[in-house]
RNA sequence: CGGUGAUUAGCGCAGCUUGGUAGCGCACUUGGUUUGGGUCCAAGGGGUCGCAAGUUCGAAUCUUGCAUCACCGACCA
C-alpha cells in the first residue's frame, strides 16, 4: 500500500474524549472514529487489525472442531419471550419494531437463535455433540459506553456453543474451548490469564474468563503468589481466619460517637483500627409474604468490602442487591446509618467470616451516634449465622490453599460457561438417545470480544510514540520509508524496487511515498506501530544499504539491500 | 438513574465576567523554502458559536427550556 492512496487519519492531538491510552492511539494512529456514543466506523487500518485478530480466532475455533455460521443481528421477540429472557434481560436488550409493528431485538447474544436452530435440525444423539461459532456484530445498549471500543454499544464477539447429551462430553468440549483460548491468546501475543468466574446472569455450573492483564482493565483478579490460582474478585472465597476466635477480655461498653458515620470517623475518634470494627449493612431480604419484605443486616469487618454477589447468591437475600431505604433502616434498627450493629438487633444478621472472627469489638450501638466497645460474639449477640460476604484483599490466604492473594486489574476479552440445561429446557431442545427416548440437551457457551481485543492488546503494548502491535496482529508487517525522496533518484529507485520486491512476495508492506519530511513520516509510522521499518536514505545507498529500525525494541541495525528478504525468513 | 462539568472551523482551545464586525494553534489549499526526527515564510479556504424560546436597538456573551457528550457513582458481560 501506498500512503500516498491510502487513508492514514492520524491526528497529531489527542480528542478530549479519549479517555484510556488504548482510545487516544486508536483515535490518533487513525484505526477508528466515533459515530455516536458507543459506536465506531473502523478505519482501513483499524479493520486490518480487527480482520487479523478475527482470522486467528477462526483458524483456532476450526481447529477445536467447532463449525462456522452466521446468525442474524435482528432476532424475533418471540425467541426471546420463549426463553424468559424478555422479562429478565432488561433495558440493555434493545427492542425495536418493524413495520408492521412485529417486536425484535439487536441482538446482544444468541443462545436463542442457535437453541432454535438446533432443535429443529438435530434429531438424534448420533449427530452429537455439535460445536457451532460466529462472528458477528452484537448489540448492547450500555447504560455508559466508555473506553472507545473496549465497552462499545456496537461490538464484534466471537460467540459459539456446543451441544452435548451429558455433562461429561460437555466437560471435554469446555476443556476443548479452554485450550483453544489458551493457542488463540498465545497466537495474539498478549499477557492474559484464564480466572475461575462467576456465572453472572447467564446462569449454569463452570465458567472461565479470559484477562488481558492491564492496569486499566475494570475488573479485579485474585491470584495465588504459590500457585496457578486465578480467580475474579466476584468469585474468590475469603476463608476463615486461621485458629480460635479469641476469648473475650473487655465488658461491652457505650460510647458516645457524636457525628461519626463511618467507619474512618469512628476509628478516628476512637483511635483504633478499622480491623477491630464492624460495620452493619442493612439489604433487603426475599418476600415472603405480599408486601412484605424483611430487612437483613450483613456484618462485615471495618476494613472489608461487601461482595454483592457473595450476597445475593444467599437464599435470604433479595436479587438483585438492594440496600435497605432510610425508612426502612429506622423501622428495623431504631437508628439511622452510621450507628448500627449487631447487638440486640431484631433482624436475621448473616456475619462474614472474618468478622465472625473477632473479639472485643466495635460496632454501633442501635442508637444515634453511639457505639459499643469490646464486643463479642455469642456473649452479647447469639443470633447470627456466618457467611463468606466480603471481597478478598491482597495479603489474604489463596482459597486453593497455597499462598497468598495477589490483586491485579484485567481486561476481560474471554468467557467460557457451562450452561447447563437452560435454554435447552425453554425452547424444547432434545434429541432421541439410543434407547429411544427424548432428552434434552445440555449446552456451553464460549465468547471471544474480537474488537476488545484490539483495545486491550494497545493497552498492553505501547509507548510514548505510539502502538506496538504484537506482529500477529500488526496491520502492516514492515514500512518502506524513503528520505528526501522527490529529491534523490538514487532513493526513490530503490525504494519503489524494494516495495515491489515485497510485495511480490506477499508480505504486508505500507510505502510511505508522501512528499513528506522524514520527521513526520517516522511519527506516523511509530504511532500506527507498524513492526519494522526500513529507512532508506542518500547516505547509506554508497553502500548498498538501507535501515532497519525496530518497533518494538527500538534497535537500528544497517542492512544489504539484498539481503532484505532476509527479515522474513 | 443521581451528582458534576462541557458544547465556538475537521481536531485542540481562547473569547463570555463587563452584550457591539468570531479568534488562536494544528490540519487543509497555493507559492516559495527546507530535507535522517512533527522546517520556515507568505497568501488563502473553512464556523447558523449544540437546538429552541426570551430579554435587548443589538446576544457566542444575559435568562429559561431541551438535546448531546464526558467524568464520578449506581448498574452491567
Amino acid at each position: 500500500m501506498r500512503t500516498s492512496q491510502y487513508l492514514l487519519s492520524t491526528l497529531k492531538e489527542t480528542p478530549a474524549s479519549a479517555e484510556v491510552i488504548s482510545h487516544q492511539l486508536m483515535l490518533r494512529a487513525g484505526l477508528v472514529r466515533n459515530v455516536a456514543s458507543g459506536l465506531y466506523t473502523w478505519l482501513p487500518t483499524g479493520l486490518k487489525v480487527l480482520r487479523k485478530v478475527e482470522n486467528i480466532v477462526r483458524e483456532e475455533m476450526e481447529r477445536a472442531g467447532s463449525l462456522e455460521v452466521l446468525m442474524p443481528m435482528v432476532q424475533p421477540a418471540d425467541l426471546w419471550e420463549e426463553s424468559g429472557r424478555w422479562e429478565d434481560y432488561g433495558p440493555e436488550l434493545l427492542r425495536i419494531n418493524d413495520r408492521h409493528n412485529r417486536s425484535f431485538v439487536l441482538g446482544p447474544t444468541h443462545e436463542e437463535v442457535i437453541t432454535k436452530l438446533v432443535a429443529n435440525e438435530i434429531n438424534s444423539y448420533k449427530q452429537l455433540p455439535l460445536n457451532v461459532f460466529q462472528i458477528q456484530t452484537k448489540f448492547r445498549d450500555e447504560i455508559r459506553p466508555r473506553f472507545g471500543v473496549m465497552r462499545g454499544r456496537e461490538f464484534l464477539m466471537k460467540d459459539a456453543y456446543s451441544f452435548h447429551l451429558d455433562s461429561a462430553c460437555l466437560d471435554k468440549t469446555y476443556q476443548a474451548m479452554f485450550d483453544a483460548y489458551c493457542r488463540i491468546f498465545d497466537r495474539l501475543g498478549l499477557d492474559y490469564r484464564p480466572v475461575i468466574a462467576d456465572t453472572g446472569s447467564i446462569g449454569g455450573e463452570a465458567s472461565h474468563e479470559f484477562h488481558v492483564l492491564a492496569d486499566s482493565g475494570e475488573d479485579d483478579i485474585a491470584f495465588s503468589d504459590g500457585s496457578d490460582f486465578a480467580a475474579n474478585v466476584e468469585k474468590a472465597e475469603a476463608l476463615a481466619p486461621a485458629g480460635d476466635r479469641a476469648a473475650p477480655t473487655q465488658t461491652m461498653t457505650e460510647v458516645a460517637t457524636p457525628n461519626a458515620r463511618t467507619i474512618d470517623d469512628v476509628a478516628k475518634l476512637l483511635s483504633i483500627d478499622a480491623t477491630t470494627t464492624v460495620k452493619t449493612l442493612l439489604v433487603q431480604g426475599t418476600s415472603t409474604k405480599e408486601n412484605e419484605t424483611p430487612i437483613v443486616a450483613l456484618v462485615l469487618r471495618g476494613d472489608h468490602q461487601l461482595n454483592e454477589v457473595k450476597a445475593e447468591n444467599l437464599a435470604q437475600i433479595a436479587s438483585p442487591l438492594t440496600f435497605a431505604t432510610d425508612e426502612q433502616l429506622v423501622a428495623a434498627a431504631g437508628c439511622n446509618a452510621g450507628s448500627i450493629g449487631p447487638v440486640g438487633l431484631n433482624i436475621e444478621v448473616i456475619v462474614d467470616r472474618s468478622a465472625a472472627h473477632l473479639a472485643d469489638f466495635v460496632c454501633g450501638a442501635n442508637k444515634d451516634d453511639v457505639h459499643l466497645t469490646g464486643v463479642n460474639w455469642d456473649r452479647d449477640t447469639t443470633s447470627y449465622t456466618v457467611a463468606d460476604l466480603r471481597n478478598v484483599v491482597a495479603g489474604d490466604p489463596s482459597p486453593c490453599g497455597q499462598g497468598n492473594i495477589e490483586i491485579k486489574r484485567g481486561i476481560e476479552v474471554g468467557h467460557i460457561f457451562q450452561l447447563g440445561d437452560k435454554y435447552a429446557q425453554a425452547m424444547n431442545c432434545g434429541v432421541l438417545t439410543e434407547a429411544g427416548k427424548n432428552q434434552i440437551l445440555t449446552m456451553g457457551c464460549y465468547g471471544i470480544g474480537v474488537s476488545r481485543i484490539v483495545a486491550a492488546a494497545i493497552e498492553q503494548n505501547h509507548d510514548k510514540y505510539g502502538i506496538k502491535w504484537p506482529a500477529a496482529i500488526a496491520p502492516y508487517q514492515v514500512a518502506v520509508v524513503p528520505m528526501n525522496m522527490a529529491k534523490s533518484a538514487r532513493v526513490k529507485e530503490t525504494a519503489e524496487a524494494l516495495y515491489e520486491q515485497l510485495q511480490s512476495a506477499g508480505i504486508e508492506v505500507i510505502f510511505d511515498d508522501r512528499k513528506e519530511r522524514p520527521g513526520v513520516m517516522f511519527a506516523d509510522h511509530e504511532l500506527i506501530g507498524t513492526p519494522l521499518l526500513l529507512v532508506i536514505g542518500e547516505r547509506n545507498l554508497d553502500n548498498q544499504e538501507i535501515e532497519v529500525k525496530n518497533r518494538i525494541t527500538g534497535e537500528k541495525s544497517m542492512l544489504a539491500i539484498a539481503d532484505v528478504m532476509s527479515l522474513f525468513a
